[in-house]
DNA sequence: GCGATCAGCT
DNA sequence: CACAGCTGATCGC
């Protein structure tokens, strides 16, 4: 129980009267940390109100029918302040009226960045505390923060680089929960210490410091995971890490006609104006480009761009419907070799002349990038026609209308931004969420804008209103009802101020 | 020089 | 705007 000076959080336990203005608990530093600050205001202090509100939970809570409001005391229970049974961990911050630094949350969603500090600035960050579990020692996607004071375990939801920042080889604050898949690729990429990786299988609950905790598939990238947390007291917790939702997710048995208290929500799309198709029609609209365009012009070079996981079944459905190999640089062939994904494996080349399927990373398709790509194919081909798979080709006008959408053409080079979402729809959120009917959502993304929560929130709670509407109506008036869903919808505000 | 991280960019 | 990176700069070691 030593005194954290290693950027690990010092958010201080409050009892007697370490509170600020808004009776929330001082963010606290050690004085070296407040010397060492150079930029802000001396006299701006900042409070744990102002890091709760710039995360964004303060109305993020379903409200109760009865209109109950949340109270700060509601609060302070929730995460896991003024318990006395933990009163006697880390304590160690004896809060005075310390000069606060501001904390940006180590994400780029929280807040605007500071200025005055750059490059290799190893400041210590907080960690948000929706990162936190309450009730647990547990941590969520939360590497970047250095050791967390009173976190146990570390859990990571999937291996994209915004979770797992900060995981390196260095790693010794605490046991890494992860599917076996992110294992092998934490161990592999991050050469992370393995006595510190503990894979957990799907569907298997297993018993950590006491919680029941099960990982479910995610339907994001490979080896991503939704996890349940299930507490002592009976509370059960959601978190989705970053996930699309589907109705296959309807029939897990530990989500089936249970109660879930708190839903940590990947919110990535949570605006009606994100309407995409299912993966399966955008992989076929793709599928069907490709096959006409190597018909028509037999030297047409396939490019689909990828980050570093994720997106594999554009590629993959490529592959197997025109039975041509993927090829993909050595690095990619080998992450992709970890998933164990036969199907996948045994479709992978080495050589880029000898197939006309390439998979290269998302930036990269861009005209000049691939018109330069062509001429270091020789003359094998003499066209490309390359895919962008990401969720953000939204435009609302083409929607679901695959057929709409045009591509990008400059001479021989043809780029098709395709709607393929590994994040849930705005129409797949709200279907989980009325499916799940959580007690409480914590928004996980688009959460440093007061104007983002406040939408979300407001969404919410219109979807709470509708599924209990709906039921009422099924109850008291059988038969067709009002069943418009258009009530907030039409008013979406460009609500993208800076704060 | 190497690894890590940040702003800026897409 | 958002994704989930990448690039180049800049720090500590």
């Amino acid at each position: 129980m030593e005194i954290p000076i290693d950027g690990g959080d010092s958010i201080s336990e409050s009892e007697g009267g370490d509170l600020d203005e808004d009776g929330f608990p001082w963010v606290s530093f050690s004085d070296e940390e407040a010397i060492d600050r150079t930029v802000g205001d001396d006299s701006e202090r900042e409070s744990f109100a102002s890091e709760f509100y710039r995360s964004g939970t303060e109305w993020s809570c379903l409200i109760d029918s009865k209109e109950k409001k949340l109270v700060q005391a509601d609060l302070f229970r929730m995460w896991g302040f003024k318990r006395p049974s933990q009163v006697q961990e880390g304590s160690s911050s004896r809060v005075s009226s310390k000069k606060m630094r501001r904390s940006d949350g180590g994400d780029r969603s929280i807040g605007p960045a500071k200025k005055g500090s750059v490059g290799g600035n190893n400041r210590p960050r907080i960690c948000p505390f929706y990162k936190k579990i309450p009730g647990t020692s547990f941590t969520v996607d939360a590497f970047r923060y250095g050791r967390i004071d009173g976190c146990l375990a570390y859990f990571l939801t999937h291996f994209h680089g915004d979770h797992y920042g900060g995981l390196n080889k260095g790693w010794s604050h605490g046991p890494i929960y992860c599917t076996p898949l992110t294992a092998r690729l934490v161990k592999m990429c991050l050469s992370v210490n393995p006595q510190y990786i503990c894979p957990l299988e799907l569907n298997v609950e297993y018993i950590i410091e006491g919680i029941k905790v099960t990982m479910l598939e995610a339907n994001h990238c490979p080896g991503a995971a939704l996890i349940h947390f299930g507490l002592h007291d009976g509370q059960s917790y959601l978190h989705t890490g970053d996930f699309r939702a589907c109705k296959q997710m309807q029939s897990y048995p530990i989500l089936l006609n249970k109660r879930i208290d708190v839903l940590y929500l990947d919110t990535t799309y949570c605006n009606p104006k994100y309407k995409f198709p299912l993966r399966e029609e955008v992989v076929n609209f793709v599928v069907k480009i490709a096959r006409n365009s190597l018909e028509n012009r037999p030297k047409t070079l396939i490019v689909v761009g990828a980050y570093s996981i994720g997106k594999e079944h554009v590629y993959l459905s490529i592959s197997q419907e025109l039975g041509v190999p993927i090829y993909t640089n050595a690095s990619r062939r080998r992450i992709l070799q970890s998933f164990g994904w036969h199907e996948l494996s045994g479709k992978l080349s080495s050589d880029g002349h000898s197939t006309p399927l390439h998979v290269l990373p998302l930036p990269h398709l861009r005209h000049e990038n691939l018109k330069q790509y062509l001429r270091t194919q020789g003359q094998s081909f003499t066209s490309v026609l390359a895919f962008r798979p990401t969720g953000w080709t939204f435009s609302e006008s083409i929607g679901s209308q695959l057929d709409r959408i045009r591509p990008n053409s400059n001479g021989n080079v043809v780029i098709y931004g395709v709607p393929y979402s590994e994040h849930s729809s705005f129409t797949e959120l709200r279907e989980f969420v009325q499916f799940l009917k959580p007690k409480k959502i914590i928004p996980t993304v688009n959460v440093g804008n007061a104007a983002h929560r406040d939408q979300m929130q407001s969404y919410f709670r219109q979807w709470k209103l509708d599924a209990a509407r709906k039921e009422g109506a099924h109850f008291y008036h059988p038969g067709p009802k009002f069943v418009t869903d258009r009530g907030l919808n039409g008013k979406i505000q460009n609500g993208s101020r800076k704060e």
